[in-house]
DNA sequence: ATTAGAAAAGGACATATGTCCTATTTGCTA
DNA sequence: TAGCAAATAGGACATATGTCCTTTTCTAAT
């Protein structure tokens, strides 16, 4: 993780995710953050120190279960928020948050939140408009988790996942955990996903090539997906 | 449904559940309505007319999923607000919200909202803790829906359900639906959720009495509930 | 008391998934 | 290049759950 200070860049990325119009055009207090690929943008335990935006790049963000295992939420995507649950209604962190390649965040520092943001009607909303989303993006993905088997999941995950395509036409899984992990976020075991990539792989869906998996069929994938439970 | 307009009971409610602190003493535009059991408070494809509080009760929260089958989100007790992600964030309403035996609400008109309270941080701040609470809820929701057989959830189902013992020492299930709409609302299949009855039944925690389900081992009934799931 | 419809109960068979384990392959380090 | 650990793959057996259907019980109306 780098912090990056330059006023100047922090003002243009501001304007450019429309913050400006929450925190007014001279505010200080904000810092720029980038992260590496699988870099912790905060795990459990932690406290944090701010509210997180991201502004360029992806993140996954999972949960650890009573039993040790962890469980996929969602991938975020700009703009999001990171920490205004845990944040403001003072629950402790317990979700891990993690880069899928290289990110930006810029830090909204407490002192910036506390001082001069918490009756800012501008960001309250902006607060709340952003946790709504969350809450019905949320709903949506308990209620497919309930319902779709780990097909259908799966699909959604690898959808979330997939690079450009190459310039053979098919696109390649960006390989961000082992099939383990996979497993554990999507609620199964490596087993049962080793069974569903078997299938799809019969099924001209995937194609195994040195490790990673290749979408032969992104048609029939998406078919799969349906709602795309993850994003 | 029926409406209350008195304004000294309206006054003591609120006072009472601390929205006093939040709109000031001298509010009006506030009315309270008073619902019977199974009575609909809100409907998917509604369109709210404000935010509604419930004040003395309990409400069943469920959503429609895509293949026409309802799913239970949680029970809900005072005080807990019902419409704030559809109506803050103008998404359509999605899910059903059900009285479970007699029910108070105090409704805060859309006029209140717009004209007095959109600027109030006091207001907006009782939104965010609100929302955060029921994305960390749904969160744990979420979680136990993937990680848990059917048996714990019903358990979990029944004790967000039962009524005070009688003088025998038993706890009776409420039953709000058929054992039809339990199970569509478990996420699973009637017949399995009467195996799991049947189970339960043989492990001496349950008995079936004249169409009702008695809890005998509430002690192993928490047990399998583990967290509870729906609350 | 009877009847009809709805709800409940459960058999039979199928699929989805978990657990436990062994074998093979891959990747990294020396 | 070789060795070792981790990751991957899959067999065998088990449990959880779904689907489809028939039978039984319950409830409400007459």
């Amino acid at each position: 993780m780098q912090k990056i200070s330059d006023a100047r860049t922090i003002q243009a990325l501001m304007h450019k995710n429309g913050l400006t119009d929450i925190f007014g055009p001279d505010v200080t207090g904000m810092e720029l953050r980038t992260y590496a690929d699988r870099e912790m943008i905060c795990s459990m335990g932690d406290t944090l120190d701010g509210l997180y935006v991201l502004v360029s790049g992806k993140l996954k963000v999972y949960t650890l279960l009573p039993n040790g295992k962890t469980m996929l939420l969602r991938f975020s995507r700009p703009p999001a928020l990171i920490g205004d649950v845990e944040w403001m209604a003072q629950y402790p962190v317990k979700n891990n948050v993690e880069a899928v390649g290289a990110c930006s965040l810029l830090v909204i520092t407490r002192e910036l939140i506390l001082e001069k943001q918490a009756n800012n009607p501008a960001f309250l909303w902006f607060m709340i408009q952003n946790l709504s989303h969350k809450l019905y993006t949320l709903g949506n993905a308990s209620a497919m988790n309930l319902l779709y088997p780990v097909e259908n999941r799966f699909a959604s995950y690898l959808l979330s996942l997939i690079s450009e395509e190459n310039s053979t036409g098919q696109a390649e899984e960006i390989r961000t955990s082992t099939l383990t992990e996979t497993a554990e976020m999507l609620g199964t075991s490596y087993r049962h996903l080793n069974r569903v990539i078997q299938r799809l792989i019969q099924e001209g869906v995937l194609v195994r090539k040195k490790g990673r998996l290749l979408i032969l069929n992104e048609i029939k994938l998406r078919e799969l997906a349906g709602n795309h439970l993850y994003n």
